[in-house]
Formats: structure tokens, sequence, C-alpha cells
RNA sequence: GUCCCUAUCGUCUAGAGGCCUAGGACACAUCCCUUUCACGGAUGAGACACGGGUUCGACUCCCGUUGGGGACGCCA
């Protein structure tokens, strides 16, 4: 009964993507491409209140971003559905799920409540606990009363009747045996009284309509895979097969949310996060490739991964070691890349810098070991660029030294005895020879003064990489600007 | 509270009964490289939650305890 590989990813637009919702897309994408299977992109929209074609468009942008393309879904510029099971968006699949609705309502599985919001609130009250499921109504009316009733304008729910004897036993793909008994769950709403479907129904039709294979999910929808199992069966539809992974966890071991911090894909982005880094660290977030290796392309990570080696316990986000894979990544890129990515920050930032290709190659080499994000290219660069060369706050005590002064004269000399438009390395290193023997220091007393006189700082970049980035005239008026912060 | 899931260094993890005096990575410490800061290299410190079984032998299997997480919505 081999089935075609078929899995999906199923965000509900509401709001940019978050690094959970990034993995599981990963791991769906990953394993559809490490198996020749076809990757769904469905979009779970019955939610009215909270979904919009905006947050639709962010998460697209940021699947995007990823790189991870679906092969069926939503095109990410019209949100037309491409693909031959659509449409994709199940707020235009409505159709199909009252047609199983009513289904189920003729078959005896679900049946229309009519209580009201304050009465289910009532009940709960008066069950003293704090969380408590709700019982079926007292009495049940029979179908064609209930639908004369709901035609004459009654609002009512649709709610699946569950047993509750019995248990399902689910082969997990990644948890082995779960075994769910049915009173785990209450009867529960597959249509609201507004008409619309609720997500564990929409879901179990759509996934047997798509011919879905495998659903690779976080472990908190154990429950309703108990309720969609429930909704096969009574349809009569093939389950796919399910693998719940482990939760991404904050510092704190809570579910990662919002008030741990960045938790969307977009923030990383726009902090300057690489999408092959993001992509390669929440991999290993409840996944190894088995061997010591950790730095992995997307190509490498398809190559690699099997289920077998997904695992079960919660995994803690550890901003630290994602800063470290992004500075990992970002040595690795091509300068040329890496460059292109730069522009734009450049740009907004107002830094000039020159785009010969020797310059990129130099100037990349000596501060891309210094960047863990792109953002930090920002400061690293703008002292190249003279209109930001200022005298900081870390120079004050180097300022005050008695022989700074002396040094940044013979620095300004050296550089008047020079002729060409930029200085080499060498020349470099000799005229600070000079400028030691013609003041009589050496050391720090040296060599942060000179710093000063060119980057404004006493640390930084190896001098010796930096100043051939620089015109020999802005060296000259630099050092005139440290004489004057004297 | 009820049910479900889970448990190796601070964190991410390797470990599928003897290969484990438990390996790697991040972070940390020390040293080397470096006339600064980084990068890089080397070294170090650092864990099998606990208690019972099973077994000649348990980090690995079973049971329990404890800890952690998740679910309990007309959200997904």
């Amino acid at each position: 009964m081999a089935r075609p590989i078929r899995v999906r990813f199923a965000p509900s637009p509401t709001g940019y993507l978050h690094v959970g919702g990034a993995r599981t897309a990963l791991y769906n994408y990953l394993f559809a491409k490490n198996q020749g299977g076809t990757f769904i992109l469905r979009i779970e929209d019955t939610d009215l209140e909270r979904s919009t074609d905006e947050s639709l468009r962010m998460q697209l942008d940021d699947l995007k971003w990823l790189g991870l393309d679906w092969d069926e879904g939503v095109d990410s510029t019209t949100l037309e559905s491409k693909g031959d099971y659509g449409p994709y968006r199940q707020s235009q699949r409505l159709d199909l799920y009252r047609k199983h609705c009513d289904q189920l309502l003729e078959k005896g599985f679900a049946y229309y409540d009519f209580r009201t919001d304050e009465e289910l609130e009532q009940i709960k009250q008066a069950s003293g606990e704090k969380f408590t499921r709700i019982p079926r109504p007292e009495t049940i009316l029979d179908l064609t009363e209930a639908r004369e009733k709901v035609a004459s304008g009654a609002s009512a729910a649709v709610r699946f009747k569950v047993d509750g004897g019995g248990e399902h036993v689910i082969n997990d793909l990644v948890r082995g045996e779960v075994r769910l008994p049915e009173d785990m769950v209450g009867d529960f709403i597959i249509m609201r009284s507004n008409g619309m479907p609720v997500y564990n129904f929409c879901c179990a039709i759509d996934d047997a309509l798509m011919e879905i294979s495998h659903v690779f999910r976080a472990e908190e929808h154990l429950s309703n895979t108990l309720r969609q199992k429930m909704i096969y069966d009574a349809l009569g539809f093939e389950a796919p097969e399910f693998g719940h992974m482990s939760l991404i966890l904050g510092q704190d071991k809570q579910k990662l949310s919002k008030r741990h911090g960045a938790t969307s894909c977009h923030q990383y982005h726009e902090m300057g996060y690489l999408p092959e880094a993001l992509l390669n660290f929440v991999a290993l977030l409840g996944w190894s490739a088995g061997g010591d290796e950790e730095v992995f392309s997307r190509d490498q990570l398809i190559d690699k991964f099997d289920v077998k080696r997904l695992h079960t316990a919660g995994a803690v986000f550890d901003e630290e070691k994602f800063k470290w894979m992004n500075a990992t990544h970002l040595r690795a890129l091509p300068h040329q890349k890496l460059w292109e990515l730069l522009g734009p920050l450049f740009e907004k930032e107002n830094i000039s810098l020159p785009e010969s290709e020797d310059f990129i190659d130099k100037s990349l080499t000596i501060f891309k070991t210094k960047m863990e994000t792109l953002l930090d290219a920002i400061e690293l660069f703008r002292p190249v660029d003279e209109k930001y060369f200022e005298i900081s706050d870390e120079a004050t005590e180097v300022l005050e030294w008695e022989t700074t002064k002396a040094v940044f004269e013979a620095w300004r000399a050296q550089i008047k005895g020079q002729s060409g438009m930029y200085l080499t390395a060498d020349e470099f290193g000799e005229m600070q020879n000079q400028v030691k023997d013609a003041v009589g220091v050496k050391g720090k007393h040296l060599f942060m003064p000179i710093r000063v006189a060119i980057i404004g700082k006493p640390h930084g970049a190896d001098l010796k990489m930096l100043v051939p980035l620089v015109e020999r005239e802005s060296l000259l008026r630099r050092v005139d600007k440290a004489l004057a912060a004297l």
C-alpha cells in the first residue's frame, strides 16, 4: 500500500511565521524532498476574526525567504491556488466541509447543539472546576427537527459525538506506540454556529481529500490527532501516518512564545540572520544528523534527514548558539554574495563605500571574522566612510596620555611624506616604525593613538588591513580631527 | 485537577545491553597565535533525576517516584 509521499505545512495566517512553524515546515519539506514526495502548503484560515490576507502574505514571504518552496498550494503573489487538489485555502473549501458535516449528522456521528455561550459558561461555572469538559446536552433533537429549527433561524453549533469508551492507538513515527483513550476529549465542535467549520474538522477532511500521506507536527496536537482519528473512522477515510515532534521551548522551558523575545522568522531576518542559518539551527532542535557535524546547507539537510533521528523531548532555543551558527554560515558565504546582502543595509544607513572587487574582497576578509549577523557590518564599515569618522568615548583615556600628541604629529608627518592614493600594508608598517623612532614610544602607547587617528577608537580591525582601504587624503583629515580633539 | 508526552554536561545533542574512565557543539576558563580586538588552534571544567527490578553485565529494557512539558476553546 505504498502511497505516494505527500506532506503538508498548514499555517494559519495570523501574523508572521513563528520559528516553531518554520521548523515544522522544514521537517515536512525535508521529508518530502528526501523521499521524492510532494510538499503542499495549505492555508488554515477558518477563523475569520484572526486571519487576514496581509498575514498570509507575511507568512508566504517568510517561507520564501527561508527557501522552503512548495509544490502545491497558494501562489505567493496572486494568492491563487496552484495544484490539482485545490483550492488550498480552507475558506474556499467550505462546501466540502458542509457536505461531510451533513454526512456525519446523517450517520448519527454528530449532532446540533443549541446551547448558547452563556449556558455553556454557566455549566462550566457550576462544575466548580477550573477545567471541565462540556457534557453532552440532555436532549438532542432529532435531525429533521433540528434542521427545521436551524432553518427557522436558531443558531446551533455541530458537535462530534465521542463515544468515550474506546482507545485509539497510533503508531507515531517519532514516539512509537501512543495510546489515546477516547475519554481524553469531550464532544467537540466541528461546525461553529456561524456556519464556519473548525480546525480539527477541516484538517481531517483536507488531509484525507488531499491524500496527505504523512503528518509531522508538534506534540501539542496529540489530542487533536485523537479527534481527527475519530473523524477519519466515522467517514471511512484512511488516516495518514503521524509524527509528533517535541516542542521548542524558551529559556524557562515553557513553550516558546512572544514573551521570550524574538520568535518570528521575520524578526530574525530583520536582525541580520541568514535563512540557511535559521534552517540549520532549528533543524537541530529536535533532530540530529548522527555524527559530530552540525553545520549543514539546505541540500545537506535534505540528504541527511531521517525521521528516525527526530526526538521526543522538548528543546530550549539557545540564542547564543544560534548566533554562532549564523556567524559560521555568514563566514562561509562567497564575498560577492555577502556583499549583495550588505548593500541594502549600507544604503539604508547612508554608508558610501567603494564597489571595486578588490575593495569588497579586502574589506570582507577583515570584517567578516567580526560579524555574527549582517547588521554587525554597519558599525564595522561605518569608519571606512569618512563622513562618519569621529573620536569615540573609548578613546578618552588614550587622548589623555602625554605622548599621544607627539604620536599624532609624527603620524601626520608620515602621511604627508607619502604620495600615492592609498597606502600599502608594507608602507604603513614602515611608517609606524618611523613614528616609534621619532617619538620614542612603543606598545600600546604607539598603536592605540594611531588607531584613534584612523578609526576614532583604540580597538578594532587590524590596521595593516584597514589602512589600505582608506584613501591617504582621508587619513590626513582624520589625524587632523584627532589633533583637534586633544 | 484529569489525561497524554517526556527525562544524558548550563544549553543543543551522540549513545539503539558490554565499544562509556559517556563523545561532539554553543557558552565558560586557561594557554598558543596576534605589536589591539576578533578569527583560528590546544587544553580544561562540566551530565546519565531517584528507587526498584530484568540480566553475567545497564545511560541503554521494564515498573514506580520525582521533575519538566503539552492538551483540556464555537484558536490553530
